[in-house]
DNA sequence: TAGATTGTTAATCGATTAACAATC
DNA sequence: TAGATTGTTAATCGATTAACAATC
């Protein structure tokens, strides 16, 4: 049943992305149905996972058939917003910030760069791609020119929590933190997460802790 | 207690991470001592969650006084391995590659890029950096003389399992995976995801709900 | 000592999964 | 129809948290 109104977790909005993505390119390569089954084993789930997930959905299978590929794509697209063009501010232009600028990703997913702000006066007014570095102070007038949706933040970490709250007072919907430091925001602003070098030492953690464990079944796949 | 020989679940590796990077700052300031409920304050967790946390390590806290923060921080840094220096491969010269060659953020926290590969011959052989693109075929050698641990997949999604699987039989340690498809590894080998542009999904999905819900005290921080 | 914080147990909460009636 | 798969309930599992004895 369709829970509208209800947030769907965290753990189940980041699978659906996954179903996303799988249902597209079996959708490309023919198949006109898909079983939840089928969408388990790919992503290393249980049927009952995906079967309940999809109820999130205002869509349904069909018993015995499965679910039609290219309709249950247009339902997640349509759920997650993946068929809707966002745009994006991007703060910090060091490495991280020029790196992302430059990486065809974001457009390729419908989050448009509109701006690249540094806190660096000799970086301003430089050129990145086709953008020119803007000052921090323009953001909030930009903001409010443009109505923005999301801030990148690309900063070091002892500046990512006063540029948040700098995003936070402009207005922005949502922030997407690559620095090593907390953030917090206001309930009705969302802060995810995304660290490469996090995730790097959280790999050299698990694979050391699960070479001690010679050849236990493993539980983690 | 100290549970030697059981892996802590990723969830707890994770907030470890951020105690060490908290800690470290609050050490560089001069604290001696740090409480559990300051960690979670700053964190936005209880202090519940983080006594249980550190009772992985082999280290004690001391009450009425706290954990002493030098100490604290060199206990995580061993049990997390943040203290140890790493190889890493990068497969994947584009631009998403490139960037990380050149991001400092690698060196910085230990992880020592080794080399870069590419499957593209008109790549092979170009500068990124002080490296020079390698072929693909050279890893499993470059594996066997170097003793390499991790690798980082920033290939296109469609060829991102075909390479695990020969980072695997070349004998990698753990696969970072940048790439939004799916992937699987046996079970020695664990792999670990960090897309930015999936999370960037996530907060335009997150965001859109939470700005449904008018102003319910809010669940998700 | 009195007061505060730790380490840990037991309770709660939420997420995953097994199982099965409904149904094509 | 017989067989297979969905949607959903109930059971299980694991993670978080409240609560408190131990202790400095």
């Amino acid at each position: 049943m369709d829970d509208s109104g209800e947030t769907p977790p965290r753990s189940v909005i980041r699978r659906l992305s996954k179903y996303l993505f799988f249902i597209r390119q079996r959708s490309s390569e023919g198949s006109e149905w898909v079983l939840s089954h089928e969408i388990a084993e790919t992503l290393s789930l249980t049927s009952a996972t995906v079967r309940r997930d999809l109820s999130c959905l205002d869509f349904y299978g069909t018993p015995k058939r499965g679910y039609r590929a290219q309709q249950l794509a247009e339902a997640l697209q349509k759920f997650l917003g993946a068929d809707e063009e966002h745009s994006v501010i991007l703060v910090g232009a060091g490495n991280l910030g020029k790196a992302l600028a430059l990486h065809q990703g974001f457009e390729r997913h419908g989050f448009h760069i509109r701006a690249i702000y540094d806190h660096d006066p000799s970086v301003v007014g430089r050129r990145i791609g086709h953008f020119r570095v803007r000052a921090m102070s323009e953001i909030e007038n930009d903001l409010k020119e443009q109505g923005v949706g999301f801030g990148v933040l690309a900063v070091p970490a002892g500046a990512a929590q006063g540029v948040a709250d700098d995003l936070v007072s402009a207005g922005i919907r949502g922030i997407l933190n690559l620095s090593l430091a907390h953030v917090t925001a206001p309930d009705h602003v969302s802060v995810v997460d995304s660290q490469v070098v996090a995730r790097l030492q959280e790999l050299a953690c698990v694979s050391r802790y699960s070479a001690k464990e010679p050849t236990k079944p493993g539980k983690r796949k």
